[in-house]
DNA sequence: TCTCTAAACTAACAAGTGTTAGTTTAGTTT
DNA sequence: AAACTAAACTAACACTTGTTAGTTTAGAGA
């Protein structure tokens, strides 16, 4: 765990107002004011606004893929890769709950990163979808219909960031259970 | 199906654009371009931006009201109400896509009306918890987590908005009977 | 033809935007 | 003591923002 920077502290100051307001009505100023000092003395820090957004959203974006990549490679049930999904996005979540903010609501002000980004995320769910397909296949999974499976579970698992902060008395590996709970033993046979 | 004023083409445009980008992000020349005029004539139709924000929002924040409203006087199972809660939320955002954007990422950006759509909010997710604790207690429901299990749903269900302009060919109906299905045969006893 | 009206226009405003340039401050290293 | 460095500062820039005021246009009703 190395000591946080300055640019650090900024990059986390950003991503707890853009979380509260969004990327775009954040102002340099307003966050110049979270940190105590004038909008200006940020740039000895930061190159630009659209640096700071990046930051945040590629490195978590690429945390996923390389959780996604682990998990694919494993030899076990798809059930149980799902799990393992839940745990990945409760994991990320919570160790980073303002920056999954900006991930779901902000990546489409991305700018030179966009395309890149989107690949990320186009990736992750093929790989997502192809698990079902193949846990359908096996009879591990309820013959529904595998994209609303997919769709209800990822977009529960990108809402973590809204929840997760409501409820710092529940652990992560408790989470983790209960939504597994939730969601799969739903759609298992 | 009266006929659309003038206004309601603003807002209807509006809606489109702050789907995309988000509310601060959509300047005042943005949507009068969309819609193939000046900025400033935009002020004969609306009064203000934030007008715009408070029409798409507040609507259908109601029509949710109203029809939470119904379904808990309806005597009916908890596990049928809930059936009802995922028609409602298939059928207000299939014929609003693009409000249901708004409703869900801008509405901190609401000025006048910021307390009264969370009032809205708190008494509509009071009432889905409410079914779901009932549920649980009649034996109709599984005894997880009642607020996972609301936020499991609830999350997918606003996300809708995300899902349905992608799949015109499945019609509300089919849709909603696949989401009940895998939502709530998932936590059936 | 004259008047009315809906809906567009041009021009401008005051405030706020991200960012740059150059300077000051205070602590550390030589 | 001198030099260096991290990190703040003031001042300003060019541009964009929502909005207002006053004017023009074109079609409908009298």
């Amino acid at each position: 765990m190395k000591t946080e920077t300055r640019k650090d502290e900024i990059i986390n100051t950003a991503s707890k107002l853009f979380k509260e307001k969004g990327y775009s009505a954040v102002t340099m100023r307003d966050l110049a004011t979270a940190m105590g000092i004038k909008a200006a003395s940020l740039y000895n820090h930061i190159n630009s606004k659209q640096e700071i957004l990046k930051a945040i959203i590629i490195s978590i974006a690429e945390e996923f893929t390389n959780g996604m990549n682990t998990i694919i490679q494993s030899e076990t049930s798809n059930i149980s890769k799902l799990e393992s999904i839940v745990t990945l996005h409760v994991n990320i979540t919570a160790n980073n709950t303002n920056g999954m903010a900006s991930l779901n609501n902000d990546w489409m002000h991305l700018e030179d990163q966009l395309d890149y980004y989107l690949q990320l995320r186009n990736e992750y769910e093929d790989n997502f979808l192809n698990i079902i397909k193949e846990g359908i296949s096996a009879s591990e999974i309820k013959n529904s219909n595998p994209e609303i499976i997919m769709f209800s579970m990822l977009t529960t698992l990108r809402s973590l960031y809204l929840w997760i902060p409501k409820k710092e008395d529940l652990n992560a590996n408790d989470l983790a259970n209960s939504l597994s709970e939730v969601l799969i033993g739903g759609i298992n046979n």
